[in-house]
RNA sequence: GGCCAAGUAGCUCAGUUGGUAGAGCAGCGGACUGAAAAUCCGUGUGUCGGCGGUUCAAUUCCGUCCUUGGCCA
């Protein structure tokens, strides 16, 4: 990069396109992401967590069978059901798929709503050590023994200034940060100082779907339902059969609930509707992720409806328009 | 028709021995550096069912009416 600046009659040649959809589940980024994709001869990252885990199909919202034969589409499926997935894990594998893609030559377009993944993707996280299930293991025996409290005074020994920005509740957090601690022998606050490591090698494009939330909450709703209609409980059934109650996304939205319906805590009713909110609560994290990350061209609508993807397949042909 | 219970925040409810009220959830806002579809934080004025009465003062006591649920006819 630093010899472009020297050379720039060399460099009329700019980076290749990425694309990236984000947006609160249910805003259809999905129907988007086909559009363009099958448009401008894309390749499609996932950027949905669960939906990286095998066996986890209807409560993940993967599209489907046929949806996937018509182009290339990849990081779905990739993880063992009792295996886990990280954002670090993410960031690279994602980036490798991202070289794959621009040396075929197609326009890779990143889909999802897991924003600490995606940031791991483009920003990058800092160099920090991987989980250690051991450590992770004692610290969560304390936390039952001693609520996260303790926890975070043993973070105030170890590094002040974290223990300041981490609340004394936020037990998963506190955890991460002194395994931090322990595992590299230095400060999370000096990792941070280390700064990120962004993707090079790409012009982004964000397009932000962002639905009226009235609106947004009727689908959620629709397609919470839809999803115990079409299997959920039998596919959790199954899950629960084959890989035990550990597997981390039986944890999540939906899966959660169906488990509970299973273990006859709760009615199928009640399962439904707290599927459904949970989904909401959801919807607007991911509202409140995004309302930060820079330069998105917001859509104001769902994926799915014309006149969103006439403006998305705008934005992108004016910015492939300026590379000729 | 009679008796009993309940009517308090969008919902479920607590409470005030009379000085105009508070939790959980929802909603809204926020955080997030390897579990992230996870986790956590902040935010509560509402004719305390209506109308009368007693009182310096009533959501709280009394009367009456309305609504809902239960029991008896």
């Amino acid at each position: 990069m630093a010899g472009d600046a020297l050379e720039p009659a060399l460099t009329a040649l700019p980076d290749p396109l990425l694309v990236v959809i984000l947006g609160p589940t249910a805003s259809g980024k999905t129907a988007l992401s086909l559009v363009l994709a099958e448009r401008f001869q894309g390749e499609i990252i996932n950027c949905d967590s669960v939906a990286m885990y095998r066996e986890f199909d209807i409560g993940a919202a993967k599209p489907s069978a046929e949806e996937r034969s018509r182009l290339p589409q990849h990081l779905f499926d990739i993880v063992e059901p009792a295996a886990y997935m990280t954002a670090g894990e993410y960031g690279r594998q994602a980036r490798q798929v991202l070289d794959e893609v621009k040396a075929r030559g197609h326009l890779p377009v990143v889909v999802g709503g897991a924003g600490l993944y995606l940031r791991a993707l483009l920003e990058g996280l800092f160099r920090g050590p991987q989980r250690s299930e051991q450590l992770r293991e004692r610290l969560r025996e304390r936390v039952a023994k001693q609520g996260s409290a303790y926890l975070h005074r043993i973070l105030r020994r170890l590094d002040p200034a974290a223990a300041d920005k981490l609340h004394a509740n936020d037990a998963p957090k506190l955890i991460r940060a002194i395994e931090i601690c322990l595992a590299s022998r230095a400060q999370m606050t000096e990792m941070w100082k280390q700064g990120r490591d962004p993707l090079q090698g790409f012009r982004i494009l964000r397009l932000g779907l962002k639905p009226q939330r009235d609106a947004l909450y009727a689908r959620i709703n629709e397609r919470a339902r839809r999803m115990f209609d079409e299997g959920l409980i039998e596919e959790t059934k199954q899950l629960l059969e084959l890989h035990g109650d550990s597997a981390r996304p039986l944890a999540s939205l939906g899966y959660r609930q169906a488990v509970q319906l299973l273990r006859g805590e709760v009615t199928l009713d009640s399962a439904v509707a707290a599927a459904q909110q949970a989904h909401r609560n959801y919807a607007k994290r991911q509202m409140t992720w995004f309302r930060r990350e820079p330069e998105v061209v917001w859509l104001s609508g769902f994926g799915d409806e014309a006149g969103m993807q006439r403006a998305a397949m705008e934005r992108v042909s004016e910015v492939l328009g300026r590379r000729c």
